[in-house]
DNA sequence: CCGCATCCATTTTGATACTG
DNA sequence: CAGTATCAAAATGGATGCGG
């Protein structure tokens, strides 16, 4: 071993390990402030108790800022704090990777799944 | 809205979702070949189970190459590809992240538990 | 409109025992 | 040594109904 090994494997390493949708909520929130709904619409295919939940923690952990106006009806927006904006370039820095390396893995995948998932009988739920 | 919305949200965004362990077991295969039980040790707390499991797919993306010396006992190495090397900067990058503001994020967190963790009216469906 | 509460299904993680 | 199998526990995600 010529590296350090961390010592608090989880915390040390990310954090927060960040949900589902908690990357692409900040991602969404780069230079906008959004209300909850059109967080809703732009994410595509979050639940209501999702979206709550990651904003809730991204705001706990103060990533963002959320303002209710007492208004009828109801608003309440959300916006990246300077916290948040470091969050945001790691979310694009994920982004870039994965833009450019999908096709890569992809293939990875297949050869993978055609020889070491072979089992030696093969499934054959299809024609 | 300035920014495209993701059409495909998960995917999109990540390519994989790093497990709890990924980016642990790729930042100790940084420059040197490891072995089953040296990553065990290494990374503090991994049952056996879930280091399998989060080899094996880091393995079937393509991540880490997995060689097995047909000796007795047996004795299986894991290194980093060029594409795990890649993994490797942004395993870094997060890393850096959580260092730099993990006091920042603990702050956030114990003034939100401390004031949002206590509604001003408290529930009182109970005694 | 925002979002909490509840119930339920799925996924993930872990502890333990066993095998080549 | 390097796993697999099994079982149990915990975290996560979703659907729906209620409430300010």
């Amino acid at each position: 071993m010529t590296q350090s090994n961390s010592p608090d494997p989880d915390q040390a390493m990310m954090v927060v390990r960040p949900g589902k949708w908690t990357l692409i909520v900040v991602r969404l929130l780069r230079e906008e402030t959004l209300r909850f709904n059109e967080l809703k619409r732009y994410a595509n295919g979050v639940s209501q108790k999702m979206l709550t939940t990651t904003l809730r923690e991204l705001e706990r952990d103060g990533f963002v800022t959320r303002t209710v106006f007492a208004t009828i009806p109801p608003r309440v927006d959300y916006t990246l704090t300077a916290l948040g904006q470091e969050l945001l370039e790691l979310a694009d820095s994920w982004r870039v990777f994965a833009a450019r390396n999908r096709a890569q893995v992809e293939l990875a995948r297949q050869r993978f799944d055609a020889s070491v998932g072979q089992p030696a009988i093969r499934l054959i739920h299809s024609a």
